[in-house]
Formats: structure tokens, sequence, C-alpha cells
DNA sequence: TCCGTATTGAACT
DNA sequence: AGTTCAATACGGA
């Protein structure tokens, strides 16, 4: 069973994120007409006073992921809500290592993999770039390929263009 | 256990 | 400069 999810809206110029958060944090973001399933949304929190004040934290996580969501799509640095992202210990290492990345530079894949120890595990770093929940914030945009080409990106390459040129980046 | 993957680098045209 | 290919770690079925 998955664990219930409070689902958000962030209207920004770029159309309509969805933001969606645990008891701990951020888990996830999805980017305007991702075709994904609900899991989940503000009507069905009751309430007794757990539930409200857990209501009020994630209101004040979510101005966060707000402000946060709109500086880095103006390709300006920000500070992040806490995030609870659902995965293996490997994904969450390299998406860990992602968050080290500067805004306006990259890493290859070959070198992430090297980053969190584990130097030929290059595909399973791809593997676990497409598997990020949190696209933006997370910044899975920020790897590319050894050869300094694009690579691939689960919200579409024209995104990860975007998202670079915004960080001064051409390529 | 088998298959696909957002890779990589070398060895070939 | 493009193509093929093996090696490789991981995760889902």
């Amino acid at each position: 069973m998955k664990r219930q999810l409070v689902e958000l809206p962030i209207s920004t110029s770029d159309g309509q994120f969805i933001a969606r958060y645990s008891e701990k944090g951020l888990a996830e973001l999805d980017f305007p007409n991702a075709n994904r399933r609900r899991r989940g949304n503000e009507s069905q929190i009751s309430e007794d006073e757990d539930s409200s004040r857990r209501l009020r934290q994630i209101k004040k996580w979510h101005r966060a992921t707000e402000t946060a969501l709109k500086k880095t799509l103006a390709g300006s640095k920000s500070k992040l809500p806490p995030l609870d992202a659902e995965g293996t210990e490997f994904q969450k290492s390299v998406w860990r290592e992602m968050r080290k990345i500067p805004l306006g530079r990259t890493k290859s894949y070959g070198e992430v993999a090297q980053a969190i120890g584990n130097p030929k595990a290059v595909r399973a770093v791809g593997g676990a770039c497409g598997a990020n929940p949190i696209p933006v914030l997370v910044p899975c945009h920020r790897v590319l390929a050894a050869n300094k080409k694009l690579g691939g990106f689960s919200g579409g390459l024209d995104w990860k263009r975007s998202l670079l040129k915004r960080e001064g980046l051409s390529l």
C-alpha cells in the first residue's frame, strides 16, 4: 500500500506543477501536464488535532516549495523545504549527490557514480535520475552524459535544455 | 532470473 | 564523425 500524500498545486508562468507531501516533507513534484495518478488530497485530512497540525505544517512547507520552485525556474538559488523522497538507499545517495551540484554547474553520470563511491554504476545512476520524484528542486537536469551532451530527461529534453539555459549554460 | 536503462569508452568503419 | 559493442550496477517483473 502506497503512503498517503497531500497534494497541492503550484501555479507558475510555466504552468501548474503539483507538489505532494508526506508527514516528513516534500515527497514528489510533477511537471505541468504530467499524467500521474492522484494519490490523495487535502479534503481527506480529518479534523482531529494531529491532522490539522500536520496540515498547517504542510502549508508552511508548501510556501517554501512555491518560492523555491519559482526561483529555480528563474535560474536563481533557493532554500528548500524538508525533502522526503521515497527510494532505495542507492537512489537516495544519487539524489543527495545531485543536490550538491551548484547552480549553473553540471556533472556527468560517471562523475556522480564516482562521487557516491560506486564508480562503475554509471548506468544505474541514469536509472536513479529517471526515478527522481522531485525534478527541478533536486537538480537532475544538471547531470549530463560524459561527452557534455544532454543525455535524457524524464520531463522531456526541452525542459532540461530550458532549465540549464536559465542557469546560464549553453551546450 | 531476465530485461531495460537519462552510460561509457574503445574499436571499428 | 558516426556506429557498434561489451562491461556494468541496479531495480522491476
